[in-house]
DNA sequence: AATCGTTCCTGATAGC
DNA sequence: TGCTATCAGGAACGAT
């Protein structure tokens, strides 16, 4: 499942791929995933070019610049991949990858093009007609289970309302004094918390079960009665796993490929989530699932107190 | 305002 | 082996 971790790793590569390049066409299967519909974003970004790929808790967000001759516009294309959602960059030639609900092709204007291809070998065979022949790409957003969304905002005031309804980015605005503040807002689980993206941004389940174990926090928590002490621990462990998550390039658990289909490595230093039935490396107890605000919760039983 | 239940969807898994 | 039923899960939405 892409959190913070995941999407940052996407969004640096896309961010370093897709500049420049401009929106040549739209296809899907499923339109259901397209906001407000597949018709306006179709009709709006084609022709847009990509600026810069941002990212917002676990959205990212294409800054596309529309090349309307009296005032160049600019709009957002934001992809939420859920549960099982991948972003894959391909040439239009590579092999059709599972599970595909929507491409956009991609076309390089001259300038990039002749930049970046300098020194490459012309593809002049591509049958594909939208292919321009040199440097066309495609940009394939596929999706198992069919949660995640392409979402087009074409008004300011409306993107930055809607990243003003998400908490502070944990590697941004997050310091121990607003995180303690958030802690003390609510008497829900305090992995409840964690994982509430209107209270912090980022944060799913891989990394809020790693970062309870390692500040020995138990996830049943109530969030408003963890001590100052606890706070502290647990805003240092939340740091450190998702960096840790960034430094792997993210957790390839079941889902989540890189832009170019390549795996993280996190899950191989998973701290214990899905470590249900194993021992836990700090005391060797027994990890333990259990189900906390709907979403399967691992923990060390010993080493994680009330 | 805070909280909770429901819904979306289908691959993986357990059970027979 | 092959079929069927159940489960998982981020977050939008409506209800309380």
């Amino acid at each position: 499942m892409p959190e913070l971790p995941e999407v940052e790793t996407i969004r640096r590569q896309l961010d370093k791929e897709l500049k420049g390049y401009a929106i040549s066409a739209v296809q899907t299967d499923f339109t259901k995933s397209f906001r407000p519909s597949f018709e306006t974003v179709d009709r709006v970004i084609v022709g847009g070019v990509i600026k810069a790929v941002d990212r917002q808790a676990k959205l990212l967000i294409l800054r596309l610049l529309l090349p309307v001759k009296e005032s160049p516009r600019q709009v957002y294309l934001i992809f939420h991949l859920k549960l099982t959602g991948q972003l894959l960059v391909r040439k239009p030639k590579d092999p059709a990858d599972k599970y595909v609900r929507s491409v956009f092709t991609l076309v390089a204007p001259p300038g990039k093009l002749r930049e970046s291809n300098r020194s490459k070998i012309p593809d002049l065979n591509s049958s594909d007609p939208r292919s321009n022949g040199l440097g066309s790409m495609e940009l394939r957003f596929a999706d198992a289970r069919k949660f995640g969304y392409v979402k087009l905002i074409t008004d300011k005031k409306e993107m930055g309302d809607l990243l003003k309804s998400y908490g502070p980015e944990p590697f941004k605005d997050l310091k121990l004094k607003n995180f303690t503040q958030i802690l003390k807002s609510s008497a829900r689980p305090i992995k409840t918390i964690l994982l509430d993206q209107e209270k912090i941004s980022g944060i799913g389940n891989i990394y809020a079960n790693d970062a309870l174990w390692l500040a020995g926090l138990d996830p049943r928590r109530a969030s408003h009665k963890v001590t100052k002490s606890q706070a502290g621990r647990l805003y240092k462990a939340i740091l450190v796993v998702l960096k840790r998550g960034l430094k792997y390039g993210g957790a390839s658990d079941q889902w989540y490929v890189q832009a170019h289909g390549e795996k993280g490595k996190y899950q191989e230093h998973f701290l214990v989530y899905g470590k249900n039935g194993e021992k836990c490396q700090r005391c060797g107890a027994e990890i333990k699932r259990i189900v906390v605000g709907g979403r399967g919760t691992f923990y060390c039983p010993a080493c994680q107190s009330l």
